[in-house]
Formats: structure tokens, C-alpha cells, sequence
DNA sequence: GTAACGCTGTGACTGTTTTCACGGCTTAAT
DNA sequence: ATTAAGCCGTGAAAACAGTCACAGCGTTAC
């Protein structure tokens, strides 16, 4: 329970991730350094706001050259990465599950999609995007054999709960559930919920009263 | 301007679409009423939070029936829905897409996905799904003859703001954006990131230093 | 040398979101 | 009737998140 190493909270290790992946992608070549100012504008946040959440990863820049990017992206990993590569499971080969795949496939990222699941005989034993799909008969062992910890539920609404239950027995400590259903899991596992009817309604909302007011949200 | 309407907040406006979805998809049939504990447990946040969201909604319940469900589903409805259905562009039709296109299609919302854009010549002029595919070079007339104001982007992150403009050029008010790259958007436009390469970095941070912390999160 | 600049890191502040806690109401039971 | 129970609505408090503003420090210019 002591947690020794300061818990880092979750809406600041999002912009982390955010923080990260523009750095390596969108970084301009020749550039080494940038200015916190540089960075909020790619990430469309404050100065001030990516100041502080670096204060979170201990990196310490420079008053007058700024963040040398490639120590940045060292030391935000060493905090975002496990030290090897971490395994992740993805169940559902669907159309989402295959738009996932091809999201990570391209991605530099030191997540790693080692297994697809589905229950369609049809769509397992066989490679789908460079992934190896299994029936799902098959989790427990492969969760324990590829040390696996965490997974994406991308199966339609009617099965994730039967899903997620069998993740949290094969001993998955986080989920991503993409499913339109929220999931009941133990209090120790991490979950994410990420329903994309929820963030459209939301969007038409607000866009049909805009109020010239400016909205944007992440996770 | 006057906001005689008062402005729900980004969060619960997010809450109440869930509210509303739990209770026409998860309610029991011949259940009629139910408490705020129960919807609380239901979308998994405190009945406390349940009870100040639905304030905004003006829905009053009964002190010892608790809501009547069909009522809060109207209220919330009132505030959240258009009077008419409300039509939605969605661009990108790879993968990400059709697995959209299947989540609306299964479920009753008044948000109607009315027409897909993709410029790949061999995707377009035809029924995806159920959903007529233009290309992209039509964006600005259907938009107009529509009366589209909302627009999920799903194209792969180097052709996103290139949409993102041509979505804002031809009157969009509201984008949804699943692609990695965050948007360029003027200050009018709602906009609403979901990067799942983001949301799957932060379950695998906290999955894996699992303090017996819970965490979750939605939009 | 030294003055001016412009950035970082951070304490203090502001604003937002969530929880607490309690008065009031409505029903059911005695 | 009167009491007891249990939930709702909401003001007040607490927790959280984001912004402001400024001291301190390299660097550059003169």
C-alpha cells in the first residue's frame, strides 16, 4: 500500500501518452528541442498545463533551450512503459477489433497486440493482420503463457459481460471495454469505459446549442 | 446568447446519454420505477451523483417510488435529443467505420448516421451497411442537403485534418475524432478526442501497477 | 561585465466536479 | 392519528484539476 512511487493520476498520464505520441510522430526531423509552449499547441493544452503534468515524470528542462524531445520520450516512457514489452489481448476480430489491430500495427508503442479472440469458428486458428486469432476456449492459457495483463473488449454488448468475466478469472488486471455496455468487474481491476454513443450524443449536443464555447475532451 | 436554457456541463451531459442507455437497454421489463442507488449501481457511479445529474434534466421523482423510468427517458430525451432525428456524417469507411456503422445501426437513438464519405473510388457509390458511400468530393453539397451538423471522423490519422477542414468548411458544428491525431479546429466547432491508443496506454499503466486502486472512466 | 530576455518550475489561486449530510415529503404500519 | 422508514432535492464542504504569476536561471547582446 505504500506507494513509494508517486501515483501519477489518470487524467495527467492520458496527455502523457498524448504527449508522447506527438513528440515521435509529428516531431519536425531536425528539431532536438522544444518549449513547453510548443508542445501545448500540439496537444491543445496551456503551457502551463504541460509544465505541470511534467513536473509529474521528473524530467527537467531547460530555461532556454527547452525539452530536448529525445530525453522527454525516455523519460515519459520510463514511466508510461513497462520495461519489456507489454502483451496485450484483444477480444473480438470484428470490424472494430480488425480497426484496432491495424491502429496498433502501425504505431510505434511498446503495447503489443499478441493475441485476437473470438468466438466465431470461422475467424480463429488463423492470422488475422499479423495476429493470431484463438477461440476463446483458449484465453486462461494464453493470458498466463504470453503474460498478459491487460485487454480491449471489442465483442458486441450482449457478450461483454460473459467477456469480461472470463478476463478477470484468467487474471487480467485492466480492461479497455469498447462495447456499448458497461461492464461490473472486481474493485481491483482497472477499467476503462470508452462508449462511442455516449461521446457522439455528447457531440451532437453541444454542437446543435453552440454557444460560441469551445469543448474538448480526451480519454 | 442569453443561455436562458441553462448550459449542462460537458460530464453530465455524457452521464445522462448513459442514464438514458442503461435504462431502455438494462431495465427490466416489468420494472416501472426505480431508485437513484439503482441507476447509480447500474452506470456504476454514487447514487449522490446520480440524483445531482438528474437536476439538470428537471425531472422531479417520488420521494418513496423512486423515478418512473418512462418518464426520465423522455426527460432526458428532451434535453439531449433534437426534436427531429439529428443526422450524422461519418467519414472513413475502413474497418473503424463499419464497426460504426453496426453499433448505430443496432440501436434506437435519434442519431441517424445518414452518410458515409471515403475517397477510395471502390468504397464509394455503394450501400455499406445500410448506409449510402460518397465520395468525399460531395461533402460540402450532402452536408447542405442533409442538414448534417455532426461528423465522426474515422480516416487514418495523416488524412484527418484534411477532413477536419473540409468538415468545417462545409458547416459542420461537431466532430467526433477517432483518429490518433488530435484536430485543428476554430474555437466554434465542439470537438471531442478519442484516441484509443491513449485510453489503452492508460489501462495498461494503471493495470499494471495495480495498487488495489479503482479506476474508471467513460467519453 | 551587466542588463535584458524568455524560458522553466512551482506556490497560490480559481474554477469545476463530486461527495456529504440533512430537511422535507410520501407512504405504510401500528 | 401518529410514528417510522426511506428516498429525494439541495446547500455546504471537500476533493480535484487547471491557470496564474513570479522567482530563478541560462543565454545573448551590448
Amino acid at each position: 500500500m505504500a506507494n513509494h512511487v508517486r501515483s501519477i493520476p489518470d487524467k495527467v498520464v492520458g496527455r502523457l501518452s498524448l504527449y508522447r505520441s506527438l513528440l515521435q510522430d509529428h516531431a519536425p526531423e531536425n528539431v532536438t528541442h522544444l518549449f513547453s509552449h510548443d508542445l501545448a499547441r500540439m496537444a491543445r493544452v496551456s503551457a502551463a498545463q504541460v509544465r505541470r503534468d511534467l513536473m509529474d515524470t521528473g524530467y527537467i528542462g531547460s530555461p532556454n533551450k527547452g525539452y530536448e524531445i529525445k530525453k522527454l520520450v525516455g523519460c515519459i516512457s520510463r514511466i508510461l512503459d513497462n520495461p519489456e514489452c507489454e502483451n496485450v489481448a484483444l477480444i473480438g476480430v470484428g470490424h472494430l477489433g480488425r480497426a484496432i489491430i491495424d491502429y496498433f500495427q502501425g504505431r510505434r508503442s511498446n503495447l503489443c497486440i499478441v493475441a485476437a479472440f473470438d468466438n466465431n469458428p470461422s475467424k480463429v486458428n488463423r492470422i488475422v493482420q499479423g495476429v493470431k486469432a484463438y477461440p476463446i476456449s483458449q484465453l486462461q492459457e494464453i493470458v498466463e503463457n504470453e503474460k498478459i495483463n491487460t485487454a480491449i473488449v471489442a465483442v458486441p454488448g450482449n457478450a461483454a459481460q460473459g467477456v469480461a468475466d472470463q478476463l478477470v478469472q484468467a487474471g487480467i488486471r485492466g480492461i479497455l471495454n469498447l462495447a456499448p455496455t458497461p461492464l461490473y468487474v472486481p474493485e481491483n481491476i482497472y477499467l476503462v469505459e470508452q462508449d462511442m454513443t455516449m461521446s457522439l450524443e455528447k457531440v451532437a449536443y453541444f454542437a446543435r446549442r453552440s454557444f460560441n464555447k469551445k469543448g474538448s475532451k480526451n480519454e
